[in-house]
RNA sequence: GCCAGCUUAGCUCAGUUGGUAGAGCAGCUGAUUUGUAAUCAGCAGGUCGCCGGUUCGACCCCGGCAGCUGGCUCCA
């Protein structure tokens, strides 16, 4: 139904715009696009009108009809239809070439289609946008015009109010109104600046990640965020990977680089000294930020930028140590993704391409290892073959976020290239230097991407272990002013992140602000809690909770705010 | 980077078929001192993204640039 949507679009396309190429226009998950080549440029207005035209085919209840032709008359079906031809090309000798008509416009498709075009119930025209002919920067770009189709009026009101719900949760917006980040124009695109609330949720999970890496049998490591020409090129970046780097420094004669990766820097450290097999594993993390040159077009809030801090960490191990390490690895991972309330996880191992460094022998032990940690933890996975880098297999885990969408998070990647770039080694049982294995990996991917994700996650609401500001003290008055600020300072002792409103409002405006604000506590400092040495709780989520004691409130935020155990 | 669209006050948006702009919220000031989602009044705030062109005159028309948005491509 969806693809005949596409094609009854398609339809309405050629009959108000004259000459149209058209390419393919699939179903997708919520509907369809189509994609076209022509003179006019679409537009959002010019939906209406094509919206009004599908109907009226819709209305006009035209059969769907298959035809089978040869080669032949298809190309000459074709002949003024360029991307379409091509298609035909592609078409192997001994498959049906088909065609489906409806009404006056017909289609070289595969099928199959609805019956009638009465059977599309219900559609609607959501955006148009350019795409590259079969996906190649190289190619010219078409029009794509997506839509939604549903099977009757309240599936598509279903699709349209999910779609605004992304909307509502979109961490660009949720940022501006919470005040948590923004990016400036002066200071150039996808380079993010933290502002104090955003900044305080970035301190907790610093600390929460920072604890669990130390208790996790992690060492933490700093190191420079510019290296020497001759690093990158050891390293290969200046080779493979110079686009998406910064250009040169010139200092003392010398080329420095701004660090797109971390990796060269603790591979430095592991040399600083002769490694003996007793020391391994080393794992060793870094909140390290770096930079890339990501093209314009791709940026996006905080989901990808320019400037960011990988929650990076490299393991080196021997080839005995390793499958042992992978697996602790990705539990470690799964269960700091838990801890952040992202229970729905499931991964993918990509596996060896077709051109790869490294022996085959160890690309299959690495694989094998990470395949068989994956089914011990009970992890859904998916095999993408060929799909991981050229210098050794990989995982990425995926979670589900609030609304079902499915974002990668965590990955744990081999590398049999850097150490043998940087000649890394270490002393074994018999003597001699052995080649260790590397581990890459990061959990939380980003700290920028993190935590737009957790944003939309949470819908700005963030739990309060996480909330930049957990409590907002309410006096009644003016005069219940003082007492609102020994509750706070008594909070604030105790650990918490509280601020008084002191504005002149009325109590309900004050209840609205914070509510508006999604700060998990309202504490209603009237008379008579004054008076008591007590405050009234108002939760975020539950509303008036009655009053307690300052000491017993002061008890129970302790005991809500602990970081999760994980 | 590519295609298209957008850019007016801190935010969300009106507006002028070319005669240099307005609202709500936020801010500030004053009044109000209030019991669980918006008290009232006043004030202030804008080289209409930037640069250039056309014009007697440009926020409006044209060109260039920047940023953003939706996609595409990319994502070691």
């Amino acid at each position: 139904m969806r693809h005949s949507a596409a094609h009854v679009m398609a339809a309405a396309v050629c009959r108000l715009f004259g000459k149209v190429c058209l390419d393919i226009g699939p179903a997708t998950d919520d509907g369809f696009y189509y994609d076209f080549d022509l003179e006019h440029r679409l537009t959002p207005e010019d939906f209406p009108a094509i919206e009004a035209e599908m109907a009226r085919i819709i209305a006009a209840d035209l059969p769907f009809e298959r035809l089978e032709v040869s080669r032949a008359q298809a190309e000459e079906m074709l002949r003024d239809q360029p991307y379409k031809l091509a298609r035909l090309a592609d078409i192997p000798a001994d498959e049906n070439i088909t065609f489906y008509r409806c009404g006056d416009f017909r289609d070289l498709c595969r099928g199959p289609h609805v019956e009638r075009s009465s059977q599309i119930k219900a559609f609607k025209l959501l955006t148009v946008a350019g795409s590259y002919y079969r996906g190649l920067e190289t190619n010219p770009m078409l029009q794509r015009v997506y839509g939604a189709a549903a099977a009757d009026a309240a599936a598509l009101q279903t699709i349209l109010q999910r779609l605004e719900e992304a909307k509502q949760r979109d961490h660009r917006k949720l940022g501006r109104e919470l005040d948590l980040f923004s990016a400036q124009e002066l200071v150039g695109p996808g380079l993010i600046h933290w502002h104090p609330r955003g900044a305080r949720i970035r301190v907790v999970i610093e600390d929460f990640w920072r604890q669990a890496h130390l208790r996790g049998g992690y060492e933490l490591l700093y190191t420079p965020h510019i290296g020497r020409a001759n690093l990158w090129e050891t390293s290969g970046h200046l080779d493979f990977y110079r686009e998406s780097m910064y250009a040169a420094m010139e200092i003392d004669n010398a080329a420095y680089y701004l660090k797109p990766m971390n990796c060269p820097f603790h591979i430095q450290v592991y040399k600083s000294a002769k490694r003996s097999y007793r020391e391994l594993p080393l794992r060793w993390a870094e909140l390290g930020t770096v930079y890339r040159y990501e093209k314009a077009g791709v940026l996006h809030g905080l989901l990808r930028v320019r400037g960011f801090t990988q929650d990076d960490a490299h393991i080196f191990c021997t080839p005995g140590q390793m499958a042992a390490e992978i697996k602790r690895t990705l539990d470690f991972a799964m269960r700091i993704l838990r801890a952040f309330g992202f229970t729905d996880i499931s991964a993918y191992l990509a596996t060896r391409p077709a051109k790869a460094v490294g022996a085959p022998e160890n690309w299959a032990q690495a694989t094998a290892a990470l395949e068989q940690a994956l089914r011990e933890l009970q992890v859904d996975y998916q095999r993408d073959e060929g799909g991981g880098a050229f210098y050794g297999p990989k995982v990425d885990l995926k979670i589900q976020d609030a609304i079902g969408r499915a974002w990668q998070l965590s990955t744990v990647q081999f590398d049999f290239n850097l150490p043998e770039r940087f000649d890394m080694s270490y002393i074994a049982e018999d003597g001699k230097a052995h080649r260790p294995y590397m581990i890459h990996r990061a959990l939380l991917g980003s700290l920028e991407r993190f935590f737009g994700i957790l944003t939309e996650h949470y819908k700005g609401a963030f739990p309060l272990w996480l909330a930049p500001e957990q409590v907002r003290v309410l006096p009644l008055t003016d005069q219940q002013l003082d007492y609102a600020r020994q509750v706070a300072d008594a909070l604030l002792a105790a650990g918490a992140r509280v601020t008084v409103d002191g504005s002149a409002g009325k109590i309900g405006a004050k209840i609205r602000n914070a509510q508006v604000d999604k700060i998990p506590y309202m504490l209603v400092a009237g008379p008579r809690e004054a008076a008591a040495g007590q405050v009234s709780v108002r939760s975020r989520a539950a509303g008036d909770e009655g009053a307690c004691p300052l000491a017993a409130f002061r008890e129970k935020l302790a005991r809500e705010s602990a970081a999760p155990e994980y």
